[in-house]
DNA sequence: AACAACAATGCAAAAGATTATCATTTGTTT
DNA sequence: AAACAAATGATAATCTTTTGCATTGTTGTT
């Protein structure tokens, strides 16, 4: 039960919470959304949960750490639940698909740059950008 | 003569596109600006610009290639002139400080991830965010 | 099961960044 | 210098996100 997982967290088991978290463990496929998104989602599933609290409960879940904040491109923020694995991201900027990726050499190079340039490394966000297939074909037309 | 290079670019040589262009030319370092930071550079300087036209021209500046557009974390974006070379960014999240490298293992994964999923990559960005050596010495205190 | 304590919510207003509108000014061409 | 189109400045508008505050809900305790 969700509840239960809530107070694991430090956080009380409200219904607007639990909603939330049931909105994004089902988002399946489309799991990267916006606060706007979530709150649509909240609506067409008949609860009435304010906009305010979208954004206080998505901070809170980024801070507890599961669930991820990207800046993709073009504003807003978009929200991703964590399951357990860093990935990055490679999204077309035509049709708005994401294609997630893990690449061990990449990682380990960030590191090195950092440890070279003197940082130490807290958090890191790479985005490739470009057309996938789909669109490269309907694009001819 | 900046005028001339306007006209290169296809702009009308507009004083305050000439002086935009001189705030960012001479910004040495300190090179990542906000819009509001380049605004504020021409108040100093005893330029009366509106904050729009920055935008505008920043924008158009970015649409002409001459300078970059990034989303670093934390609200509003900042202008980079673009000096031929491409590169990435860390950042300390303490202080601001930003440090370019250019890594070719990197850009060569990323292509041939992108060509993976069947991406025709158009363009990337990757930051990473830590802590540089000098905050982490105040941070002690 | 009721209660007090305090955190969480909803609404509306506020804030911050960026864009659009439109009358006026400026740069370019003739 | 005139004429035309494009650019500017001031302001309003938009969009996303945050905040203030009165009200409501959750939790640990009787």
């Amino acid at each position: 039960m969700d509840s239960q997982f809530l107070k694991k967290l430090g956080l009380k088991a409200t219904l607007p919470r639990i909603k939330i978290l049931e909105i994004l463990e089902s988002a399946g496929t489309a799991r990267h959304m916006s606060a706007e998104d979530v709150y649509k989602a909240l609506l067409e599933h008949g609860e009435d949960v304010g906009l305010a609290t979208v954004y206080r409960v998505l901070t809170q879940f980024e801070q507890a750490g599961i669930l991820t904040r990207h800046h993709f491109e073009g504003g807003q923020s978009v929200f991703e639940m964590d399951e357990g694995k860093h990935h990055d991201h490679i999204l077309c900027t035509r049709c708005g698909r994401v294609d997630e990726f893990l690449d061990p050499t990449i990682e380990e190079r960030q590191k090195a740059i950092a440890d070279k340039f003197g940082y130490s490394m807290t958090d890191h966000s790479l985005y490739i950008y470009g057309i996938c297939k789909e669109c490269r074909k309907t694009e001819k037309a």
